[in-house]
DNA sequence: ACCTGAACACCGTTCAAGT
DNA sequence: ACCTGAACACCGTTCAAGT
């Protein structure tokens, strides 16, 4: 790689990190080859497509996700950790205007395999949460992802989507019925 | 208001019914207004803004679910009842690719207050459930309306969301613990 | 009163021309 | 090899001119 598209390919992520801050996903490309200092045509060069640019600008904050998973893994009991991680991942579904959610797809699979990241990630939490009997055994990560993106796209703030959270994982737990209503009435 | 303008009104309306069938919410009002064989201008001075367009789009659909709930309250048990609306509830927040998501904010009150009808609807339902015992005392609409959005805008198809539905709403039961693990672990 | 449609500033995307 | 930037077809929105 020639040192002058290296520098341009540099300029262009900072931009787009820049820019996607302010504006969400959605933001003007031209904008952003504009305060890169290139021409469009360059951009499109680097990042054939909206999503692999965007993938660039997703990827430091996915490394570090997954970074705080290994940490939660080792440091907490098994059911709190998993608890810790889905709020930090809530979080992080909202960051950007949506660009988080927008990256937690199977499809979103650009230079970077962001799905099967998270995947890894959330595995090592949900594994063990499920052997000590906190989690349902049918639960996997695709409900999880699709939950925690759908709580961050809903909520109108941060506080009303740790409720929502809260209030989903209580149906996420192993059932101990008692009365068993519900059903019947 | 005059005749022409009445029948261009209408004919706005019924293009952007089918525009936003094919293209969803962020369909180009241009075409919108080619397809009712009127000016741009002319679909401004009948719809200022593009929610205002939205929400005559979304008005049918709308009282259609309100009855919905009117029937169910009657003809059913209220946990039963209230289960059943809510998978209604989703089904509406997915169609017209988002259009449905988009219009159950409380922000989004153009001509008709849509969040204060459903509010109704909703309460109609949840109310009794929550005085036999079935839900919990502290959920209000807007925890309804955020998730059920949320579930539409993130499941990847109808049978996902109908999943995720049901592992959420184990959540909003009220609780019966026994041995009540995930404290300590 | 209401409608029209040309006009403006923008956007995403492409591609000949340059170095 | 890589970059440039003019160019194209589109978009949302406005507004003078018409009836």
């Amino acid at each position: 790689m020639r040192a002058d598209a290296r520098r341009n390919r540099d300029l262009l992520v900072a931009a787009a990190i820049a820019v996607v801050a302010e504006e969400g996903p959605d933001a003007s490309l031209n904008e952003i080859a504009r305060r890169a200092g290139v021409g469009p045509g360059t951009l499109y060069r680097h990042f054939p497509t909206r999503d692999v640019l965007l993938a660039a600008v997703f990827q430091g904050r996915l490394s570090r996700l997954c970074e705080q998973s290994e940490e939660l893994a080792e440091s907490r009991p098994s059911g709190e950790a998993l608890l810790a991680w889905l709020r930090l991942l809530t979080t992080h579904a909202m960051t950007d205007k949506g660009l988080g959610a927008r990256m937690m797809r199977p499809t979103a699979t650009a230079g970077v395999d962001c799905w099967a990241m998270l995947r890894a990630a959330a595995d090592r939490l949900l594994l063990p949460a499920q052997r000590d009997g906190f989690i349902r055994a049918d639960v996997d990560f695709t409900d999880l992802a699709e939950l925690t993106t759908g709580i961050a796209q809903a909520a109108s703030d941060p506080a009303r989507a740790d409720r929502l959270l809260t209030l989903t994982l209580d149906g996420l737990r192993t059932h101990h019925p008692t009365s068993a209503p519900g059903r019947d009435a």
